[in-house]
DNA sequence: TAGTGGTCTAGACCACGCT
DNA sequence: GCGTGGTCTAGACCACTAA
């Protein structure tokens, strides 16, 4: 029709809502897709096309020649594959701050250099953060971004918003769409230690990050170095096919 | 049709093996979708369908008003979101073994019984598993699964196979759809250091994961402990919605 | 403007789970 | 056998991109 909105979208908002509201409860059918299809005065398409990210997003649950069902497990739908720290962080209840925040132009080094894709003399900028939990130091987080992609745009906007995943989107138009992390537990350098309030060689999660955006461009690396005592990643997967 | 298997997920294969032999190369666009329609003489859904379970998999890149490409990024389309240690093992071309294993009976801890969702009083296997990579240990692997999914079936099946996963799969009929993993960095207890042959409070990265089956079915909680400077854990991130 | 993917319709037949 | 979702058809109009 004509609305900025696809039908198929509303009506998932609309079937979320009623979850949320707990007029869908747990483990209960959702009305057949012939029955949404005349509830919504739509076609079968797209009632699936609804339903389909439902359950993509884990909120529905098909069983084969029985129904559709909300998702009957703890597994909670909220925690998307996806999030940033802020995210992760707010998700717990737990206050998140930027202790100290620093972005610079620089050349990259050969690593950093390697994982962004790019030659050595291209200039990135580096985000340099160090992050508190309950205002306790937890995190440094340091990420390398080409400057070819915050062309044009004031890059201090960074700054003043606590997450970069939502500054690069509202005001770069770069949405970040996929990440590979490579996770690992090292001791913590006596620098890190410091920073940190914790012991040299105390076990530290230290996480490279490579992020891609929208079409598939790797956007930024990051390298983030996490008390081991104070938080642990969770993280949902999937299998696909 | 008639065969066993829906033509989208033919094309789909089709198409995916053109990637993989080169008929179709990074970064080039696929025919339009109407030329794929004529080409395998579907309809419109038809070809959408199998695209679609392209894209989700990672192997292809929507661009707006353009077309079609093959992902031309390093982000390997290889790497599904779910994969079994000996999986990531083995990808990475290391020789994995199992040292050890060993499979009781046994009720389960409090912690466990929470994490499966079970009483106290409901028995549980418990898979001991220590595992080397090239022959040096790397991991030591517990996890407990309710006796209730297991029975019917020979316990010693999952002994003879190097991955749980696949036993379960194969002999048991439950597929592994979905993992929340808890990841941190901790100190290495004597114990653990001991087996892994590291020193105590050396880093050591500890996953608690709750698995959950195709009917979203909580069928298997365990504690991984990896040594920390011979294995990192990769993870793929995608967002969704 | 022409070509692409995004959304949508109004049907159809099939495979599966239950009774 | 009946109801459910799984697959599929043959169209249609729209929004976005590029020439």
């Amino acid at each position: 029709m004509v609305r900025g909105e696809p039908f198929y979208q509303k009506i998932r908002s609309d079937i979320e809502n009623k979850i949320k509201d707990g007029y869908y409860k747990q483990g209960e059918y959702l009305p057949s897709e012939a029955k949404l299809e005349s509830l919504y005065k739509v076609s079968r398409t797209t009632v699936r096309n609804a339903v389909r990210s439902l359950v993509d997003d884990g909120y529905l649950t098909i069983v084969r020649g029985k129904g559709t069902k909300v998702t009957p497990s703890k597994l909670s739908a909220s925690y998307p594959n996806l999030m940033s720290f802020t995210d992760v962080i707010q998700k717990q209840g737990i206050k998140s701050s930027v202790l100290k925040m620093k972005i610079s132009q620089t050349f990259p080094t050969q690593e950093v250099a390697e994982k962004l894709d790019i030659d050595l003399d291209e200039k990135v900028y580096e985000i340099y953060r160090e992050r508190a939990a309950d205002d306790e130091p937890i995190c440094i987080h340091v990420s390398f971004i080409p400057c070819k992609y915050l062309e044009g745009n004031d890059v201090s906007l960074i700054e003043k918003k606590q997450s970069l995943y939502k500054a690069l989107e509202e005001d770069f138009n770069i949405s970040i769409q996929t990440a590979q992390d490579n996770i690992s537990a090292i001791g913590a350098s006596s620098h890190v230690a410091k920073i940190l309030n914790i012991e040299k060689g105390d076990p530290v999660l230290f996480i490279k990050r490579v992020a891609y955006d929208q079409n598939n461009v790797i956007v930024e690396y990051s390298e983030i170095n996490i008390r081991g005592d104070r938080y642990s990643q969770m993280v949902t997967l999937r299998q696909r096919l």
